[in-house]
DNA sequence: GGCACATTGTTCCAAATGGAACAAGAATCT
DNA sequence: AGATTCTTGTTCCATTTGGAACAATGTGCC
């Protein structure tokens, strides 16, 4: 009858008088989009988070270290080093030591990794799409000039 | 040298990038904010994310069932249900049968966790306002009727 | 050069996480 | 009323996760 099918919370209401500024919203809807996309990528590729993160990072960046990847994600260093194994494993990336740093190696993506992350970005932006619908065009001009700043800005704290 | 300290990728050229209308910043900007808040949480208090989620809700929204903090915070049953015992435990939270619902109760928060919140809200709140300081006011208010209208449609969604 | 310190990638391990199945109660249908 | 289906909260278990410590290499400083 009402319009809402669930039972008794109105969880927008709730958001709205949550004391924080933006936090609550964001994650909530990191979670509705992000996780979402995420469980759907797993359940039609078999890949998890960190493993299409240093796809979708490789194919956006020619060459990068696993470092790179971490710091482009807000990863731990182990997830990424975890996900080149296993990328490798799978001929989704090449991996070459750089000679100018002995530490590092520098990390490409394939083609069979290409057509993968074309996949999954595909995967993603369905998602996507469905919850950002409401967003008129000034709406989304706005939310991106508004999150560039944001990030820009995050990035460039320490931790 | 250059105004960036770390070493070689530039993480907002990257995010710019992205072929993701919005997900992949926001995304980042969650983790900027409230993973760090959350790993701060952790560390002062030594509650973790279920568990303050639950205080959260409870003390915005004067009652509610374990399925209600669920769909709030978009977080399985389980999850949720281990905060409840753990709140429990630390007198944080209280719980009644409810007489018309056999199968569900009522949680409603303690003084003690009130106070508790309100500490954690701190922390949380400290950590978005570092993040969220370039922000106009005018941009605030974009990014809030955004965000809103955003979780409201988020909400509908089924899943 | 040598010595302290930082950085990269890795492994180990304890903890958090979430899917699946379950029991008990409620709702719906005939 | 009984049968079927749904919902709530829970436990079980396998997986994911990230902190800490580590070896190897690089950097800065005297």
């Amino acid at each position: 009858m009402a319009k809402d099918d669930h039972a008794g919370v109105d969880v927008a209401e709730f958001i709205a008088t949550v004391g924080l500024r933006h936090a609550y919203r964001l994650s909530y809807l990191t979670s509705a989009i992000v996780t979402a996309g995420y469980d759907a990528v797993k359940r039609e590729t078999g890949l998890i988070r960190g493993e299409y993160l240093l796809l979708l990072c490789l194919s956006h960046q020619k060459i990068s270290t696993a470092q790179d990847v971490a710091r482009m994600t807000r990863r731990p260093r182990n997830t990424i080093s975890r996900a080149v194994h296993r990328m490798l494993d799978e001929g989704y990336i090449d991996r070459a030591p750089d000679p100018s740093d002995g530490r590092q190696s520098k990390l490409t993506i394939t083609a069979k990794g290409r057509a993968m992350q074309t996949r999954i970005e595909q995967i993603l932006s369905e998602r996507e799409e469905e919850v950002v619908a409401p967003l008129s065009a000034d709406d989304h001009a706005s939310l991106d000039a508004i999150l560039q700043k944001l990030v820009r800005h995050a990035a460039s704290l320490k931790d």
